[in-house]
DNA sequence: TATTGTTATACTCTATAACTATA
DNA sequence: TATAGTTATAGAGTATAACAATA
């Protein structure tokens, strides 16, 4: 019988994503929350910083969660909250620090060293291919907000 | 500023398996165990038999966790266990029943569904290129056995 | 009353290790 | 002694809901 599993989405999805966690493991040793934290520090080093809840939402992070992953990025000196400039005093958001800058480029190239441990299989036009593939399936799922309405995926279904 | 994070493997494959995980939600609910559940299924009903400690390696599952897969796939009455033909009578193995076998064509046809939901970003040759791409790191990091020997990735790290 | 961010609780996973029966 | 499968325990992670401050 062929191996009719490797054909599976979700398996094959399943095991290139753990073995992308597997390998930030070894990479965000340093930054507090692991892959989320880094995630979170990427977009407070590098983007024009939202409040706390818009990026939570953004990253597709839960915001309980996203209350202390920025917490230990915060106690490790690499973000820190401010009062959003607008007049609501309630909003908050996420400002990296020169110190965050500075651990965020020197992960940004143990990073690379760790995908491309991950992508090792693949040529590097083949890598680029799946990169803009993801990142077209990402950015739809966040902006259709994935299935948030499971009502309609299971119309669909029935 | 450019929105970086949508260039992040890590957001990238992390939206996408998420998006897929809330749709197999909806999609194995007749499956107990869901999408791992439907993993050992498929292998049961499609596949030559193999111990169940090597099919759980084979798919990535912890074999604590295989076992209360099965015991949930086989109380459904969709696999059973069976000594293994060999001599060896610590070893048994998983097959797919009659009614397995109908349970997973069914789910088959919704499953379909579902990932053209995930996918519907992207047009057919590009999900086929997508999934091939994804088949050849799924494999090879099962081959190779991830990164087993973190000790090895913490030097190419380094 | 609704919303932002935080805190607290409970629950679900998963990883570890111990156990049994064979070898 | 080592291995296949199972069971039991504990820890990490996550979701839910309640909360304080502001709107």
């Amino acid at each position: 019988m062929p191996p009719v599993i490797d054909h599976d989405l979700g398996w094959t999805l399943g095991m290139v994503f753990r073995a992308y966690v597997k390998t930030s493991d070894e990479v965000f040793t340093n930054v507090p929350g692991g892959a989320r934290g880094y995630l979170v520090l990427t977009a407070a080093v590098n983007e024009d910083p939202i409040p706390i809840g818009a990026l939570a939402q953004r990253l597709g992070i839960d915001k309980t969660v996203m209350t202390y992953v920025v917490d230990g990025l915060e106690e490790a000196g690499f973000v820190e909250r401010r009062p959003c400039p607008g007049r609501d005093r309630r909003t908050k958001q996420v400002a990296g620090t020169t110190l965050g800058s500075q651990v965020w480029d020197a992960t940004q190239a143990r990073l690379r060293r760790g995908e491309d441990h991950v992508l090792a299989a693949l040529d590097p036009a083949e890598r680029e291919t799946l990169r803009a593939l993801l990142q077209r399936l990402a950015v739809d799922a966040q902006t259709h907000h994935p299935v948030h309405d499971a009502c309609q995926l299971v119309e669909d279904l029935a």
